[in-house]
DNA sequence: CATTTTATGTCAGTCTTGTTGACTTTCCAA
DNA sequence: TTGGAAAGTCAACAAGACTGACATAAAATG
């Protein structure tokens, strides 16, 4: 009762048949099920360190981009500066992350992952990429440029740029 | 330093490289990025009503298989019953689930989406998809088909398991 | 029939992580 | 030089997850 209402487009083998509300829901699901699995083995590791999620980010693009801003990374993690904050004094606390006062401009800290702190990037990153790599091998490169496609056209455009800046720049 | 060992594998063409560390961090922000925007819409009605992402799994997963009970709930749902229950008794409460003693079994609560209910349903799943369909029809089919495949792989075999038993059997 | 197991609900308390509000320090531009 | 904007910090609060303990009712089992 949606859209259904232009299929055999084209040429008529291939129409629109992947657009309809069911197809659309057995995605959603499937999104729904595998961020679980994406954040499940990240999430054991944190757990012996007392640290959740939101740690997880923070160290994952502080390792990404070293001596970025507390303000690139409210933009990129999408969450209050208060909520960062916390997040980051127990990370400078424990010695996982490094801050220190912009040289330019003293307003800024700049972020650091420490040696300690580096160690554990590794383990969280380590053990979200074998889930991931195991489930490209099984799909295989075809799929996997799919699954890129797709996910790249569901976030914000915003998202996506900076997605792919730092697919180009990078490193 | 990790998988690159053997490309080059099958013919020469089509390497491994998609399995390469970068590839996969790339993946795993693909993954970050598209997930916030996946619930981004649906947040803003849940903001109005004063619920939150938990009422709508419930009510997403209530109407998917109406009459489910609690405990079919919590497996799916991957919560303690403790935190499901505090969800399912404020929309009890508000009148957009329908809790039924089970016939058979009285220790059972079949749950129902009542026709308010039906209508928050709808607008969330359809805020949801309005986003979704745009993505798929973007990337098109051959992109959608290989997102499936490997967000099936992402996910816990048991959750893939009951995608696929719900994918068959459902409706 | 007595006992155990299962399904559900509830109360209390904790933790993570999000929020807003108020504040300091620093920079910059009028 | 002064006032506003920007970057960051501290405090308090709320949602929603968790664990643990316990209650009730019904089903299953010996």
């Amino acid at each position: 009762m949606q859209e259904r209402g232009q299929p055999g487009q084209s040429s008529g083998g291939e129409n629109l048949l992947f657009l309809t509300d069911d197809q659309l829901r057995k995605g959603i699901e499937a999104m729904f099920f595998a961020y679980r699995g994406f954040t499940a083995d990240p999430d054991l590791i944190l757990d012996d360190h007392a640290y959740g999620r939101a740690h997880h980010r923070a160290i994952h693009f502080i390792n990404r981009s070293p001596g970025t801003t507390v303000n690139n990374l409210l933009n990129i993690l999408g969450v209050t500066k208060q909520s960062l904050n916390r997040v980051l004094r127990a990370l400078v606390e424990d010695g996982l992350v490094d801050s220190r006062v912009g040289e330019k401009d003293k307003r800024e800290r700049h972020l650091y992952l420490t040696d300690t702190g580096s160690v554990l990037e590794q383990k969280l990153s380590e053990a979200q990429r074998t889930r991931m790599r195991a489930a490209y091998r099984a799909a295989g490169p075809d799929a996997v440029q799919g699954f890129r496609r797709v996910l790249e056209q569901i976030m914000d455009p915003q998202m996506r740029k900076f997605l792919n800046s730092m697919t180009d720049g990078g490193r």
